[in-house]
DNA sequence: TGGCTTGTATCATAATATGATACGCAGCAT
DNA sequence: ATGCTGCGTATCATATTATGATACAAGCCA
């Protein structure tokens, strides 16, 4: 497979890398066939890059049962991205008061591709494990924070996302309709605030305001999850809404680099 | 340089690695020369090695100013991290709880070698930027958590940490005699739990408590920052410690695999 | 014991990464 | 304008480097 562009594209390094996408919630430490596996290098390939990996203070291996399983290195990426990132440097003060004030759960979602990425997550009450850990992505059509996002986008582009974008399933309330989809887009046009409710998790409620740049367009945005157990839409209008906003337009202030993640050139 | 091992080591990947490594605090953007000298690679390699991280979607690159930064796959790094590790899930409700109810900034630490690493950070007053976000690596001898947990290991291997392990000055008051910090430990083996004051930054005050593996030794503890300017070590004994230990005798329960992290093999 | 799977080690081969070099394009000072 | 310098990009012949088939060892189950 002479595959990808060519010189100045490393295979090496790329299936190192597909050894560590290898991990995730269901696959959290491996034997070496297991990652052979699942990464669809061969077991030569496999044996020398973990091991260069595991060298490397990338995988921790248990040396009884000979399983990898992600390092704490893992954790300091995730440190050295929140330096790397703007927006959460300013946005995190903001977040933690208005934590502090409605006593829930208070998420940081930025925009990624046609997906949301939780930035930084305040959880308050006791919650959904998922719910309380950062780096989780997840369609944008089916989160109240992609959808807040989309609301500022020009119609056409709105148009093209509710049409192309991914929706899975993810519960039996999750909204597979796009026309539905669209409706409640357009409806956090309108308003500047958008609400879902049991998209991901069932009986899980989704309150978003965009996080906007200098040319109204969106690329952020402070998201709540609240129980709808506790909670009605008539009382999350008069008392969440209102702080979301303030919180969301206190960070938006001069964002005029907005982040750039453009595709790598004609690939992909 | 034939350094490392020798076949089953791949020295693409390493170097790879080393481009992802070389972005920190200080470096959160970085153009293709400052990688490449940052990273003591040639500019050729740094060429083929970063395009290859950005195609692969780790770095993001500005079509502008053509610097890359990390993108949003550093993040899902840490997601997958979560996942991995078992204290980590068993922890985050206490913590939660623990939170709510001191109204304080709460962590979890584990041990890392010689570092401690805030592997959960749930932010309560307003604090320090680098206080709020986790993967942050410390000396474990100038922390409250790595005295802590220094002080459930066995009196040899307690001395020996006390002479080699790590310390770095971060403000005028932190502790470079390490007698001094053979006493705090000793003091955290005796009373269950250790207090440190303005090591990382001044007028901070961190109390910690250490959670055991079914052998009676620490590896990881629960740890509480506040200020000196509102809390006085009496008010931190009656008020804190209790409901401190408390949490982490409550997430201590079978923990009977404690992480191997081993060094790989003969190397580092 | 024998057959299975899984981790580890070895080795000849050529495919792959290498890094020197050259080009184009900025910005900047003259 | 002109020439300089620094930077990102592209090219290419070379051999260093990664490759993956194979063989060996160790544990597990029947």
């Amino acid at each position: 497979m002479k595959t990808k562009q060519d010189t100045l594209y490393v295979g090496s390094l790329a299936k190192g890398l597909q050894l560590l996408r290898a991990f995730d919630e269901s696959h959290t430490e491996m034997s070496l066939s297991e990652l052979a596996q699942r990464s669809g290098l061969d077991k030569s390939a496999t044996q020398r890059l973990a091991n260069t990996l595991h060298v490397e203070g990338m995988l921790d291996k248990d040396p009884a049962t000979r399983r990898f399983r992600p390092s704490h290195a893992w954790l300091q990426m995730a440190y050295a991205y929140y330096w790397s990132d703007p927006l959460v440097g300013q946005a995190m003060p903001k977040l933690i008061s208005l934590s502090q004030d409605l006593g829930e759960t208070v998420n940081l979602a930025e925009l990624s591709g046609d997906h949301i990425v939780y930035v930084s997550r305040l959880p308050c009450k006791r919650t959904q494990f998922a719910a309380s850990i950062i780096g989780r992505r997840l369609p944008a059509l089916s989160t109240s924070a992609g959808r807040a996002m989309l609301g500022s986008f020009p119609p056409e582009e709105r148009r093209n996302a509710v049409e192309t974008w991914p929706v899975i399933r993810h519960t039996p309330a999750t909204t597979l309709d796009r026309a539905q989809i669209g409706d409640s887009i357009e409806r956090a046009a309108q308003q500047g605030f958008a609400i879902s409710e049991g998209q991901m998790i069932l009986k899980e409620i989704g309150v978003a305001t965009p996080i906007t740049g200098h040319d109204g367009r969106a690329f952020a945005a402070v998201q709540c999850s609240v129980s709808a157990h506790t909670w009605t839409r008539e009382a999350i209008e008069r008392e969440i809404i209102p702080k979301l906003q303030d919180a969301a337009n206190a960070i938006s202030p001069a964002f005029q680099a907005n982040r750039g993640t453009v595709a790598p050139d004609g690939a992909r």
